[in-house]
DNA sequence: GACCCGTGGGC
DNA sequence: TGCCCAAGGGT
């Protein structure tokens, strides 16, 4: 033979089991995260906290949620608090956390968990999945942390935990089945919410997408990954398509009284229902002046303010150069926008309103640039 | 399965 | 800076 083999150690590794679920579950209870809308170990959490708490956390950082949480449960104690709630105060409170769609989903969960249910969360997989906004993640969070049922949650922490403690090599999407499945496996009986829950800190505190703590990791005896040395290069995941620009002009119309004009965007699609800047379509190219001036809201001397204000979205990058203007207050001028979408709002109330976190950059932008 | 749908933070 | 990431759902 010629070299020595450099083989890696393979220690002896037993597959992940519930002797790997009981050592997650005692560490679960000494080093679980302090969360507002948890109850404590073994116990069963409120539903309505729950379910509010996992439309939150989708695709959101538990750091960005808290604030919210607080400001939405200290409003809307209770789903039919919530209920009978207005939809734009709902989409005012959620201004700022993003994927708007699931602040209409919410309201419309709550009526129908009021009309329907009788104002109790149905405590099921099957039934929760019926309802707005609730997929087959939460579905499943909320059945096993609310009401102790055995289901599965899978989240990207999950994933990603099961994809190392199994040493998966499959990438991801297509994997998703298999992962699935093999949390199912793990998944007890008796405490099918502090598993999950469990799982999640663990991906969040420990088993971290890169750099993991394997060292100080409860189930690292267990893991197949870990044993490997390939944890960091887990879960594989499908290559991803470059992020496309588009380009618009941005119309603030500021009245001398101090007002702003603020239109509705339409309800489905892109910042849905959310109150926007009037601006130019949102093109591959920059709108010629021409083209802007077309569809300004008021005819009236425009400056360009220097520099575009940039803002990423999940799948496209945007880039909207703010044209801005003073109109006076009386209606000596034309609004050419659509009237009954449009509003005035004071620059004092513009905190209160259901403006995007981009919507409010262009005003900053607009505003510091006297 | 593939797209669309926000935002802020970490590195 | 640019990319990755975060307790996904709807279509």
């Amino acid at each position: 033979m010629g070299a020595p083999q450099k083989t890696q150690k393979q220690l002896p590794l037993r597959p992940a089991g519930p002797d790997t679920v009981a050592a997650l579950l005692r560490w679960y209870e000494a080093e679980r995260r302090d969360l507002p809308w948890r109850y404590g170990p073994r116990k069963k959490a409120d539903p309505y906290r729950v379910w509010l708490s996992e439309i939150m956390l989708q695709q959101t950082t538990v750091k960005a949620v808290i604030p919210y949480f607080q400001k939405f449960v200290a409003r809307w104690p209770n789903v039919a608090a919530l209920a009978a709630a207005q939809l734009e105060e709902v989409l005012q409170q959620w201004a700022g956390l993003g994927y708007y769609s699931r602040a209409r989903n919410l309201k419309a969960c709550a009526d129908a968990v009021v009309r329907d249910f009788d104002g109790v969360f149905p405590r099921t997989e099957v039934e929760l999945r019926e309802l707005p906004g609730i997929g087959p993640y939460t579905a499943a969070a909320i059945a096993a942390i609310a009401f102790g049922e055995k289901a599965t949650p899978v989240d990207g922490n999950i994933e990603r935990v099961v994809s190392r403690l199994f040493a998966v090599q499959q990438p991801l999407p297509a994997a998703k089945t298999e992962i699935r499945n093999l949390a199912a496996t793990l998944t007890p009986a008796r405490r099918a919410g502090d598993f999950a829950q469990a799982m999640m800190d663990l991906g969040a505190e420990i088993c971290t997408p890169k750099n993991p703590s394997c060292l100080v990791c409860p189930v690292q005896p267990d893991c197949a990954a870990s044993a490997r040395g390939i944890a960091e290069t887990l879960p594989i995941k499908a290559q991803k398509l470059a992020r496309p620009s588009r380009f618009g002009i941005a119309f603030l119309v500021q009245r001398e009284d101090g007002a702003v004009l603020l239109r509705q965007r339409p309800e489905a699609g892109l910042l849905g229902g959310m109150l926007e800047v009037p601006s130019t379509h949102w093109g591959d190219a920059s709108p010629s002046k021409r083209e802007a001036l077309r569809s300004a809201p008021v005819t009236t001397s425009w400056m360009a303010v220097p520099g575009p204000v940039v803002h990423v979205f999940t799948h496209f990058r945007l880039e909207l150069v703010v044209y801005r203007a003073i109109v006076p207050v009386d209606a000596s001028f034309t609004l050419w926008a659509e009237q009954d979408r449009c509003r005035w709002v004071h620059r004092r109330d513009l905190h209160a309103q259901a403006l995007p976190s981009v919507m409010k950059k262009v005003i900053a932008h607009g505003m510091n640039a006297e």
